[in-house]
DNA sequence: ATGTCAAATGCAACAAAGTTGCGTTAAAGG
DNA sequence: CCTTTAACGCAACTTTGTTGCATTTGACAT
């Protein structure tokens, strides 16, 4: 499936901007900044308009979003896995304290041994924080 | 301990704003942001100061940072379990969707399943949202 | 008690992330 | 190709957090 076919699919009409930020994200081997999305494109677009655009993405279940250690959105592909109706995501995130780094893993899941009374859950984010496999190599 | 004493143990000088700002985080039941320790101290201090002194009750081990939903970094007390060498927190953080307060959730551990090759893991943070105590019991 | 000195404070200015309002442009369907 | 509505771009703003520098003050020695 091509970028415009997935706008559609879900809801949204397809844009030069979208198009390209889709690819970007979807092709993307780590989480990207905001920043970092926009210096990816060949075509500049506005700021506003990557952060609206963010919005709706994350809205409509086509990526997700996580924080980094300073507190900085970072976005990621969802892989088909969610819709507008909402995320599913059982992943983790890491980020290294070298590179900046942040990386979904799906190897870690998240178990909660005993849950606190009268809390209701919703939902359940983890960060590990370390050095990635890229820069572990390199030490 | 009082705060003077505690202040000293830690290296720290012991002074106005730091006296009442030990006072203001070791006493919350949630954790603070910068903004929320400003406005519950009695006698104003300059928001540069109290973000310098954040950091450094932070890296002396006196209290601990998270980060709430929209990346905003809450500060919470360490009851005397860390120091300058490092922090030693294995509890998970809470942040209610109705009225945004986070808790430090002793309660909640982490366990990973697997461990992703090549990842060198350093420090693993939770984070929990949903509704609180006190908000779930006025629904 | 008083002087000294580094550490802590306050102020101004700045930077980055994110938001709001509004006018203009362009995608999609007829 | 016309119309409509969503998407875009621009300007201005807010909030969180940072840096540099001058002034004040706590801690310690005299």
């Amino acid at each position: 499936m091509n970028e415009e076919e997935e706008l559609r699919q879900h809801g949204l009409k397809s844009t030069r901007v979208r198009k390209e930020v889709l690819r970007v994200i979807a092709t993307s081997a780590k989480a990207l900044s905001h920043k970092e999305i926009q210096s990816q494109l060949s075509e500049k677009a506005d700021r506003v308009t990557l952060f609206r655009l963010l919005h709706d993405f994350e809205q409509k279940g086509i990526i997700h979003k996580a924080l980094d250690i300073k507190g900085v959105s970072v976005y990621a592909y969802c892989h088909h896995t969610c819709n507008e109706h909402g995320h599913s995501h059982t992943h983790g995130h890491f980020q290294c304290k070298q590179c900046d780094s942040v990386f979904c893993m799906n190897q870690a899941e998240i178990m909660l041994n005993s849950m606190p009374t009268g809390f209701i859950i919703d939902k359940i984010e983890m960060t590990m924080y370390g050095i990635c496999k890229e820069c572990s190599n390199t030490l």
